[in-house]
DNA sequence: CCTTATGTTCAATGTTTATTGAACTATCGA
DNA sequence: TCGATAGTTCAATAAACATTGAACATAAGG
């Protein structure tokens, strides 16, 4: 459980496992906060996902967002590190993630796209 | 089976159905060949995949593309002619279609965008 | 009217998927 | 060393999905 989980190479990321990854909503918002963080640390770790799912589901969607080539892990201590594989995307597939998470964004309230408690927190 | 079937309002057009949508790997091929033709006569009728399935699969797809907002159908005749929802599109999720289907060009091998009839005849 | 071509609908099949809680592993701090 | 914290893995379950062939509906053409 320690080590650095596998990742797919640049050329490895496909097309179709990306958009289905990133059809799922938990997925979606997982990967719209990431975005989110770019401006900022770059990074999360899973317990900042918390109001998205409960810990055993996050970490089955964080295999499908590593799987597929969205986002990387990075192990430190008892945290995972992860941030979006932008350089990545953009190489394999232009301007989609800007995109997709343009789309989401205009889109924030119909997806659930923020944690409950940011919403409480926010009204 | 002769009426128009239903399709969504621009507004109820929603990302995550449309990106699920875009995933499969026979509807990318599909959303794709109907981009192709935009250049000319902007309608394809079912008859135009059979490379990629087989009827009964096809209409299944159709199916979900219509159902998910990216593609029209036109009853005419015993033909149902299709062609992309772009303006829609456009409107609600600017840049995202240009971009899968960009990205699925650049792909377009690895995917297998292009029925195998059309391989066999360009090769 | 009969036949053919187009395409849908239905039922059945097997596969994949998301979700849950419990058990587990590893690390940090007192 | 002990306990708390962070997160994964596993097994079980129910729902959704893609695929197939057979039956069906509709319209066009001889």
């Amino acid at each position: 459980m320690s080590r650095t989980p596998p990742h797919p190479t640049r050329e490895q990321i496909e097309l179709p496992l990306v958009l289905d990854c990133l059809s799922d909503p938990i997925r979606l918002a997982i990967v719209y906060q990431l975005a989110q963080q770019e401006r900022v640390s770059n990074e999360l770790c899973c317990g900042d996902f918390s109001g998205l799912a409960g810990k055993s589901n996050l970490a089955y969607h964080f295999g499908k967002l590593r799987e597929c080539g969205l986002m990387l892990t990075r192990v430190a201590g008892t945290n995972r590190f992860m941030r979006l594989r932008r350089e990545d995307l953009e190489a394999r597939f232009p301007g989609l993630l800007d995109a997709v998470i343009g789309s989401a964004a205009k889109d924030a309230s119909r997806l659930q796209l923020i944690a409950e408690c940011d919403v409480v927190e926010a009204g």
